[in-house]
DNA sequence: TATGAATGAGACTTCATTCAT
DNA sequence: GATGAATGAAGTCTCATTCAT
């Protein structure tokens, strides 16, 4: 709960080349074995370094895994500042839907770990927690962003439409981790982008 | 991977009786607290008998977990069954919808371990693959009955609309473990509903 | 604090043997080593058993000193006994003073942890406590004792004198743990009788 | 056993310095947490020098405590040299006892690691021996001094009184330890004292 | 056949000590 | 010399699994 993900916050480049060497090794491992099978003595020999090296920077298993959880919090709202452009509620709905999609399938398959994060595979508990205090703050910009589209959205109702459409991101790319092949994400990913747009379009532009 | 998951099939109705009372109570431990975390000993202790009978019924962990897939895949067909009936043609979407949609959350609710076991939290490597292959065999299943539906769907196409249907009723089940208040699950249900409902509509019934 | 010594009590003759068993192994290897030099495994090897199975009856390494503490306070209690007695108060105070301390000394030299323990060497704050808990009470008990022999004697004056004596058992023992050699031992014991006695007896007997 | 407890005798006022400083770091440790838990890192951290800085003048853990208990050592022999006045065999007893044991209360209040180190808290055998050995010679002095005061008393037994006044010595110190209670720790005091006059004033002023 | 005590590989973690910078 | 990142042996403890009773 109270644990600090890293123990100390090293500015030397060596420390930080360490910790990101870390932070990548077990990315990879979490996302081919899993959090629980992987060992904190894999990720220290598959990075090459000493057991007590990992455990100079991360107190325990766990911080490893918020450490990476935080990187993609970050990386996230990263991602959200785009959608709060000026001129987003001029824009036509299917160049909004790429905006809001395309970057995280970027995000997620230049950083498998956060799909695995995101779709809250075996996580404890504790990490569990985390992840979704994330979804809570990503969803309510989502809402809030949907009413700036629409603002006769009723709060509840925005709410409701953020929560299912960053659902169907998260399907989606749990669709696209399924499988690698080229022609068939890119037939998954159409097809969800257009009920997507199926769903979201009355929803913002109603005529009446 | 060549594991048998039941040591010996039972004909006796003790055996049967014991085996479905490891069964539920594992079902109930994995929910609550994952896979990894739930002890075997745990499982006997609960379940009232001796880790030595658990292990009389099971060859390892894994198997109880894949006899619980097993289980999940046969209630799974059950409820496919009630899909092909002779007048599905003629139903109206909506009614269509409520067919393929409410079995499945009756289903998850009743067994909250389906709902882990589908959406993959936390299972081996081993069980992830046997999870996959039934969830292969529903989309057959589905692809099959879309083309039933809508005969002029290509193969591939109707595979697409299948997955990503399927993985929408996935999705609804997740959203639905998030929370359990009944007028949020309400509303969240009648939002995918609305929302599969148009992009099912148009691909099902197109006008030429 | 909060935490049993004992995981389950064993009734069963063979359980309660491996308990003793590991008590009595980790008792020599407390005397010889010391608490924190003295490892789990070292326990188990030496007792021949599994170090699972020493995990078994104690949760953990503190829960087997605790164990110990515990025994010996019944031991304690016991020798206490034997001075309550009702003729206490008409005996010379050697006898009395024999009858107080040779019980001990025998107590001591059967159970060597029980000296260690007393003597409070290297115990975690936790034991302490406990061991800390325990001469607190024989203290009590020893200044009703005193006041029992001696009425006159105010509380804070037999608490006081009480603590002493007590003091002085402790460290008769600590000389006779020094060395092992049965004259020297003889003439510490004597020596030290000498100085007791001569110190409780204007006390217990005042002629005013 | 045979290593050196410092590794450089350093003439120069800064490692001098530094030394100090560690070792009343460390000391101030080793009394809060003892020394098994206190860790090398720590005592570098809380001294403000590096942990390489330490291993330049400790060559391993024990030779901390091993240079405490010499330091512990030296502090000794300064007290007992202000007995060995001239005069001492004309003093009453009341004021040879407080000649003897003030300084050593002064010394514990002082430095409350050499109170740890008399008391044989904690520390691993190779310590245990240097402590004893320190005992000895102290013991020895003692019963030298004893001698001089009382020459009718045989080598044995003067030895014999020495022990046990060092050991009320250090049961004195442990009680006070007990309690931070100034009224209790006076009463003590005097409580001890008047014993150890009962038991020395007949030994060295023999009637016959 | 049922029991549950026992096993032991292996996980996580610590910390005295070294050595490249 | 000083620094502190890195090392890795070793300790505590867990838990899937076995097997004597």
């Amino acid at each position: 709960m109270s644990k600090n993900s890293i123990r100390s916050i090293p500015r030397q480049s060596r420390s930080q080349k360490t910790l990101d060497l870390i932070l990548d090794t077990a990315a990879e491992l979490f996302v081919e074995a899993g959090y629980e099978t992987t060992t904190t003595n894999a990720i220290a020999e598959k990075a090459g370094i000493s057991i007590g090296a990992l455990y100079r920077y991360f107190p325990d298993k766990d911080a490893v895994l918020k450490a990476l959880a935080d990187r993609y919090q970050q990386q996230s709202h990263l991602l959200f500042e785009t959608l709060f452009v000026e001129d987003a509620r001029y824009l036509p709905p299917e160049v909004l839907l790429d905006r809001l999609i395309d970057p995280f399938l970027s995000l997620y398959r230049k950083y498998p770990v956060y799909a695995h994060i995101l779709l809250g595979a075996d996580v404890s508990a504790d990490i569990a927690a985390v992840s979704c205090d994330m979804e809570a703050e990503m969803i309510a910009k989502l809402a809030e962003f949907f009413r700036m589209l629409a603002p006769h959205l009723d709060k509840t109702r925005a709410h409701l439409v953020a929560v299912v459409s960053k659902a169907v991101v998260k399907l989606l790319i749990s669709l696209l981790i399924a499988s690698r092949d080229a022609q068939y994400q890119a037939d998954v990913i159409r097809e969800v982008k257009q009920m997507l747009l199926g769903y979201l379009g009355p929803v913002l532009r109603p005529e009446s």
